[in-house]
DNA sequence: TTATAAGTTGTATTGTTAATATATCTTTAA
DNA sequence: TTAAAGATATATTAACAATACAACTTATAA
């Protein structure tokens, strides 16, 4: 189970752009740094401006910078913009309603508040909360197990030199 | 954003041996009444009998039945038995860190957490709260429409009887 | 003891679609 | 008026879920 990299992408761009809030960034830049499709990204942040999240600008000097402030761009509202469907099992789809046991089964409603909770649970964090390394467990959730899941990422040697931090 | 059809399946196979509970079903007959691949099946079956779900019998005679009683498999339990990896971006997979935002970003812990709270709101039911007692025959020959189920996640109204039962 | 009905296992193929590539636009500042 | 930037459309590739095929093992009824 797992995000489209279209949606990781798009937040790619976002977290590149709250990194560099001072003048307009460019898609062969960001293609650059996160050593991705250009063309790939070229949709990517299209479809970013079309939902309100960066404003682009043609022409010689132009590019892209955040729409809003990073407090303001809400990871839910991105991540729902981003991915195309959420039709957990087929029946979610209007399209494919095949499955005999659709009348009296509630595995449906069981997965729709499955996807709700996580939804929501996206939906109580902004950009800038990821940006900074933090998030808001305090609004989301107290139980937080936090960091269970520390096992594989926690290494890499962070080439230093990396992005250009916020100039 | 979906599971895998392999999954649903196997939540269909439980359902549909939790609807024939005095007897041996076999897969023949259950791919036949959800009118999908029996190869697909036979694997998905194995899975669930190796995973300690479903009961299997070689031979003349032979066939499949749940393990437990319904009030005792949990759906959570059984998705992330099914589904093969919950790597909701691509930093997620240990084989996979390409990212130069990775030590900085907070993203992987909030979608870690979003997973979490998906993953809880499925272990908090059973397969006797999601089969609601219909015998397959009575489903098979209501196959009406008149599903009511409106097409997106967004009805909810979250029935309150969540019930964790047990367990 | 044998024929057959069942699940088991491995591999190959197909189909879907996300991801990527190519090409040609339009826009705009210098 | 040119170069740099995004916009748009279409085509291709690649990954992998889904499916198909084939041969096997096991168990039991006759």
């Amino acid at each position: 189970m797992q995000i489209t990299s279209y949606t990781d992408y798009a937040l790619r761009v976002l977290l590149y752009l709250a990194m560099t809030p001072n003048r307009q960034a460019n898609i062969t830049e960001i293609s650059d740094f996160f050593n991705i499709s250009r063309n790939h990204l070229v949709k990517i942040v299209h479809q970013l401006g079309s939902k309100g999240f960066v404003k682009t600008t043609r022409g010689k000097g132009g590019g892209l910078s955040l729409q809003r402030p990073p407090e303001m761009i809400n990871i839910g509202e991105l991540v729902r913009s981003m991915e195309n469907h959420f039709n957990w099992v087929e029946c979610f789809d209007p399209t494919q309603q095949n499955c005999r046991l659709l009348p009296a089964c509630g595995l449906k409603q069981l997965l729709a508040r499955a996807g709700d909770a996580y939804l929501q649970m996206l939906d109580a964090a902004t950009l800038a909360d990821v940006a900074l390394g933090t998030t808001p467990v305090e609004v989301a959730q107290s139980e937080a197990p936090a960091t269970a899941h520390s096992e594989c990422n926690q290494n890499q040697s962070l080439t230093t030199e990396t992005q250009e931090n916020n100039l």
